[in-house]
DNA sequence: TCCGACTATGCAACCAGTTGCAGAACTGTA
DNA sequence: TACAGTTCTGCAACTGGTTGCATAGTCGGA
């Protein structure tokens, strides 16, 4: 359930409607955990029916239907809860891989030029992350507990694309080996 | 469809029975694409659904339900045919990262021990790897086309580890800043 | 000969995540 | 004022992965 805990955390940081918490998180929390729109809303449902979070009609919403989620105390706790729990290690998983282990089997079927395409998409990531390094970590800045944990938080997916764009660069060279 | 294809790829690299598979599964494919036993049944028996697949009882069965699966033509097929798709990126996707996010908000709630049982975990794995490392891609070995390509899908993993590891090792740098 | 461990297969229920779609209000512009 | 595009919410159906359990045979040892 760490969607439902995603969504505590994004809230504590700043109380919002669904549709503003699905952009803002796309944006941060999103980095790392993922959600669409349509999950997000399902789950701050549940959250509501089990106390963690309360809503009401968001004051400058006009006639829409517009609402405004904020964390109950008993949502806080439940955060503290889980956060100190251990949390199964990640695994690789990754498709592209077993795509390669296949064309070892029945290729070759000339797997370059998708490799240049996910090195590309894994460069982006990376310049993304970047920027956003610059702009809220610039070293002048005062460094707060929170700051450190968010910038260290964004250094592991600079890490991970790193990661993934030296592996594609050896990729490379190893399917040009024909 | 990811699982039915890697046990194509499996079953293409040798025949067998769906226990065999699931346990074959976990030392190899499994590194990168995990499956339970169950999840590997259902499939064998879609896949043979869908004409991918031919089964018959285990010549070496005995009483036993055993049966031993191998890929038809139509499978082959099929496998070229999607291995050479693009596959979209695989996002990095941790609950820890979501955990620490947590305790920037509501912590500090000591992570530490939780990292550095995370740490020696990926620690493990990058130990197994490199075992295997050193039994099937030993220098002196004939580099094959097939080997080439599963020595390169082993240090995606290799590289998926250490940078984990790296990574916690200044998590701990900095969760100790306190 | 009984028992526990292991091999081998599978059903059923559940949960999380995805996809496609749609309704309703608001905003800008032709 | 009519329309297109955007904001905001949500339903329904589906897929893939997880969990718990059931069954049935094999093998070795007390």
């Amino acid at each position: 359930m760490s969607l439902a805990h995603a969504l505590l955390t994004s809230l504590l940081e700043q109380p919002s409607s669904g549709y503003d918490l699905a952009r803002r998180f796309d944006k941060s929390i999103g980095h790392f955990w993922q959600a669409t729109h349509q999950q997000i809303y399902r789950e701050l449902g549940r959250m509501e029916k089990a106390g963690w979070i309360h809503s009401e009609p968001d004051p400058e919403a006009g006639r829409t239907r517009k609402r405004t989620y904020a964390v109950l105390p008993a949502g806080r706790d439940e955060l503290m809860r889980w956060a100190a729990e251990a949390a199964p290690l990640t695994e690789l998983r990754d498709e592209f891989l077993v795509r390669l282990r296949a064309d070892a089997v029945v290729g070759p079927l000339d797997m370059v030029p998708e490799c240049v395409r996910r090195r590309a998409l894994h460069a982006d990531k990376l310049r993304a992350y970047r920027a956003i390094e610059a702009r809220d970590f610039a070293p002048e800045a005062e460094p707060t507990r929170r700051r450190r944990i968010h910038h260290l938080i964004l250094k592991a997916g600079i890490q991970y694309e790193q990661g993934w764009i030296a592996w594609y660069d050896e990729a490379l060279q190893v399917l040009a080996q024909e």
